[in-house]
DNA sequence: CGAAGTGGGCTTTTT
DNA sequence: GCCCACTTCG
């Protein structure tokens, strides 16, 4: 068989070296995949090198599932003997240790083949407690800070002794000294965490001679994906693997390296030819992915950028559309519109699949309430993961404690939950002889009990717990594994506190351990030790969740690495959060910065639109903030772009309060996973991935959930008579009668923004907050937001999103894309302004029955504000409580 | 002991 | 907005 052609000459001759040591340097969209795929298929059918002398590392376990899929479609029918290795560095590690780490025990004391995994939550645990033991103030110096400076320590291979002894100021030392509780607790619980599983694989190659020959004479060939992101354990390991041979080929781009805070050294990509002086260097610079004028726009941006060995990307794709530059008002516009152009988008290419980019996972709370506002189904990937989810956490604990006592993290998570009666007292005491003594907590708990050092109630209860844990190990042994975490979880009470909590919130949760059950069910069918699947859970990553189905994925763009859409947006473009503060200060976190914005719109295979708001929160709660647009937006040649804002004052708004309530209640109704709506998917996705059927649940659930029961639905056609208040003629109509969310979005001018009132419109203020400046239009059409009517009180849904098509369809209008022709219809006339009827004479009171002309009957419970602005709090008997501005709102005693 | 509530303080990115 | 530590009250 040939895999050959269909390559062009770079990618070709990067298939055919596969003696000796190859970098390849692949641009964004070269079609890298394609090149590690058919050279390793090349390797094995021209070759015949036996699949399992193959290795081949990805950045993500998803990464490798598509790696194993694609092999296996392009090699279908080729009989092989065995298969590739196709690994992250993390789970070759884990891998390898659990196969081979009997040769770590005398390096590392008490480790052994059943060590767990530690997360970063179980880091934190451990490094809480340190502080509470040692006294530390978490104000003084954050966790985090010291968790990433104990992890950069590690990888830079020094010991606490060794950060303490080049201690200059107290805080190292203090760290210096948690370091040390750190490994000790670590170690007492054999556990290693992420840096260690690369760290103690280095260790043992590097020490056992006979393990490190044994791979070095099954591995004879090693590929290495995203090498520009890999760190020096990562690469030493590299190294003592290819110790034997030299057929190591790496492949990586110095412009998309954006992880060099967590340890990533690009120095590895860079001197690899110093390494490897024999080195075949090949450049594939031809993208097959994105228009002529995205790859133009992002190689302008990336060329800012000093340290790097430049090269130009080429392509012989049309220049399509012109990029997007879009600022929004506040980022809840930026989220409508957002929303709203996805619908277009989709609504003209449905076979799109959208991607919705951003810096902070904090992000993503308005961008996803927008989109449910619109039924849009979506998937986020990142914020809490599957496995990172409290209830599943807690029965995960239950689980590695009955495999392994020893494990105090796990034991201290769950030793009161669900509430047994084993308080904080009980447990600090427990904690403090552990440590004292340099036992586990579980021993511990034991020995005090034997001694009988604890009051009587705690004793009681402790004892409990005891033999509940002793109970549950014997049912892991006895049963396979879902049942097994079927009977951890009737036997510790965990699905009857659930079950007695009743709330959204703890169905959701029971679903979600439903899954796990399923999950365990499916793994035991593959024929998975415990040990598998919990190593499955400790390394699945959240990218690794991506589901290849879904329409519309939100992400930070470091998750978006490695994937390619045909739309993306680029949302908020802003100085201080794209390039974010941290990064401000230092000209090589600046170049990272503006690499990942370069990762970002490389990701556009047809249009790329970026974003940003000219008013933020910052928190929560405080006031919005005047942000400046991205400098990475002026570094896009203008040629290239349209902005959809004139200047800098000039911004269009769609600014509607209630809306906003709105939208926050329902997507408070909704919130049964929290912040992420991937669970389901996620988990099956991760543990079929392992097998050969990949297929994902459908994203959208079946249509009775979508649709809202039509009684309910306001009677008339539901966008029809909104639409008209955004299309408004020229000649101002009647002020139809409206609620005040309903406000065009020129005509909501927020009281803070600092335009002076455009000459030519109404004296009186228009608008609900006054002095509503008018924004003049800029060029484009307004951001029309086409809201959907308000759908009933929402059934208590499944917690799979709520998702589906657009249930309501949308009048015909010239959009932003909605005319194939010209991006951008007309500039409308923007003088134009409806005039406000005259207010009442006597304002309705409280208490009044009044009738409106949509929403039928109803009796006004408040008021608010005086004259034009003033607003009434109304209960319609069909449609519930709405908020109108008086002046518009048509009321009419009945 | 433990649920429920208050108040302060911050949000990069993740294998 | 959300998390976390801390307080209060039953």
């Amino acid at each position: 068989m040939d895999f050959l052609s269909g390559l062009n000459p770079q990618q070709r001759e990067a298939v055919e070296t596969t003696e000796g040591p190859v970098l390849i340097l692949a641009g964004a969209g070269s079609g890298k995949t394609r090149v590690i795929t058919h050279r390793i298929a090349h390797l094995i059918t021209a070759r015949h090198v036996p699949p399992s002398s193959i290795l081949s590392v990805t950045f993500t376990n998803k990464a490798a599932g598509e790696m194993r899929n694609r092999i296996g479609n392009i090699l279908a029918g080729v009989g092989m003997n065995g298969q590739p290795l196709l690994a992250t560095f993390h789970s070759f590690c884990v891998r390898l240790l659990r196969r081979d780490g009997d040769a770590l025990a005398p390096i590392r004391p008490g480790f052994s083949k059943t060590f767990s995994i530690y997360d970063d939550d179980d880091q934190l645990a451990i490094i809480k407690a340190a502080y509470k033991r040692m006294g530390l103030d978490e104000k003084a110096m954050p966790y985090r800070n010291t968790l990433s400076a104990i992890s950069s320590a590690k990888s830079n291979k020094e010991t606490p002794q060794d950060l303490y002894n080049r201690a200059t100021d107290p805080r190292v030392t203090k760290i210096a000294a948690v370091f040390e509780e750190y490994e000790t607790a670590l170690r007492q619980a054999n556990a290693l965490d992420f840096d260690d599983l690369l760290l103690e694989t280095v260790r043992l190659l590097y020490h056992d001679a006979e393990t490190r020959e044994a791979w070095n004479r099954r591995l004879s060939y090693i590929m290495i994906d995203e090498y520009q992101d890999t760190n020096r354990s990562q690469y030493e390991l590299m190294r003592l693997l290819t110790q034997r041979h030299s057929n190591v080929c790496v492949v990586g781009d110095e412009d998309q390296s954006i992880y060099s805070w967590r340890g990533a050294d690009i120095r590895n990509i860079l001197d690899f030819e110093k390494d490897f002086p024999q080195a075949k260097v090949i450049r594939l610079e031809q993208n097959y992915r994105s228009t002529k004028n995205i790859l133009e726009a992002a190689s302008v941006v990336v060329a800012n950028n000093k340290e790097r060995k430049g090269k130009w990307l080429w392509t012989d794709a049309d220049e399509g559309d012109v990029l997007t530059i879009y600022p929004a008002y506040d980022s809840e516009n930026e989220a409508l519109f957002i929303a709203d152009t996805t619908e277009k988008v989709l609504r003209q290419h449905p076979e799109y699949k959208v991607a919705i980019l951003y810096r902070t996972n904090s992000q993503s709370r308005q961008i996803e309430e927008a989109l449910r506002r619109y039924n849009r189904a979506y998937v986020v990937v990142g914020g809490t993961s599957y496995y990172q989810r409290a209830e599943v956490k807690d029965i995960v604990a239950y689980l590695k404690l009955a495999v392994q006592q020893s494990d105090s993290i796990a034991l201290a998570r769950i030793i009161n939950v669900p509430a047994r009666g084993i308080g904080k007292t009980t447990v600090e005491q427990a904690d403090k002889f552990a440590n004292e003594g340099g036992i586990s907590l579980w021993d511990a708990i034991n020995h005090m009990l034997e001694t009988n050092a604890f009051g009587t109630r705690a004793h009681a209860a402790v004892r409990v717990f005891r033999d509940l844990i002793v109970e549950l190990a014997e049912a892991v042994e006895r049963l396979p594994l879902n049942e097994a975490l079927a009977f951890i979880e009737e036997r510790t009470g965990y699905r009857r506190m659930l079950e007695q909590e009743n709330t959204p919130e703890s169905q959701a949760r029971l679903e979600n351990l439903n899954e796990l059950m399923n999950a365990a069910a499916e793994a035991v069918e593959r024929g998975e030790s415990v040990a598998d699947f919990l190593d499955h859970a400790a390394l699945v990553a959240q990218t690794d969740s991506i589901d290849a189905n879904a329409q519309v994925t939100l992400m930070t763009i470091h998750n978006a690495k490695g994937l390619e859409f045909p739309m993306v947006f680029l949302a908020g473009m802003e100085e201080g959060l794209f390039p974010h503060s941290r990064s401000i200060n230092s000209e090589a976190a600046m170049e990272e910065e503006r690499r990942l914005c370069y990762v970002g719109m490389t990701r556009a295979e047809k249009r790329l639109i970026m974003t940003w708001a000219k008013y933020r929160r910052r928190f929560g709660g405080g006031e919005q903030e005047r942000t400046m647009a991205s400098r990475f937006l002026k570094e896009v040649p203008s040629n290239l772009v349209i902005n959809m804002g004139v200047d800098e004052d000039d911004v269009p708004s769609v600014d509607l309060s209630s809306e906003r309530q709105f939208v926050r209640d329902e997507s408070r109704k909704n919130l049964y996973t929290g912040k992420t709506y991937n669970s389901l998917e996620n988990i099956s996705a991760f543990f079929k991935e392992r097998g050969i059927n990949t297929t994902l649940r459908p994203s959208s659930p079946p249509p009775a959930q979508r649709s809202a029961p039509p009684a309910m639905r306001p009677p008339q056609a539901p966008v029809a008579p909104r639409q008209t208040a955004f299309t408004r003629p020229p000649v101002a109509p009647p002020a139809p009668p409206q609620v005040s969310d309903d406000l065009p979005p020129w005509e909501t001018g927020p009281s803070k923004s600092p335009t002076p009132i455009t000459a030519g419109r109404p004296a009186t203020p228009v608008g609900t907050r006054p002095p509503g400046p008018a924004p003049v239009r800029p060029i484009g059409p307004p951001p029309v937001v086409n809201r959907p009517p308000m759908p009933p009180a929402p059934v208590q849904k499944p917690p799979v999103r709520p998702a589906g098509q657009q249930m309501i369809r949308q009048p015909e209008q010239t959009g932003l894309f909605g005319d194939a022709n010209s991006l951008f219809p007309p500039v409308q006339s923007k003088t134009t302004l409806p005039k406000a009827p005259p207010s009442p004479k006597s304002p309705p009171r409280t208490g009044t029955v009044v009738e409106h002309p949509k929403y039928g009957t109803g009796t006004i419970v408040r008021r608010e504000g005086e004259g034009d602005d003033a607003k009434v709090v109304v209960i319609f008997q069909r449609y519930g409580m709405k908020k109108l501005v008086e002046k518009y709102a048509g009321l009419k005693k009945s």
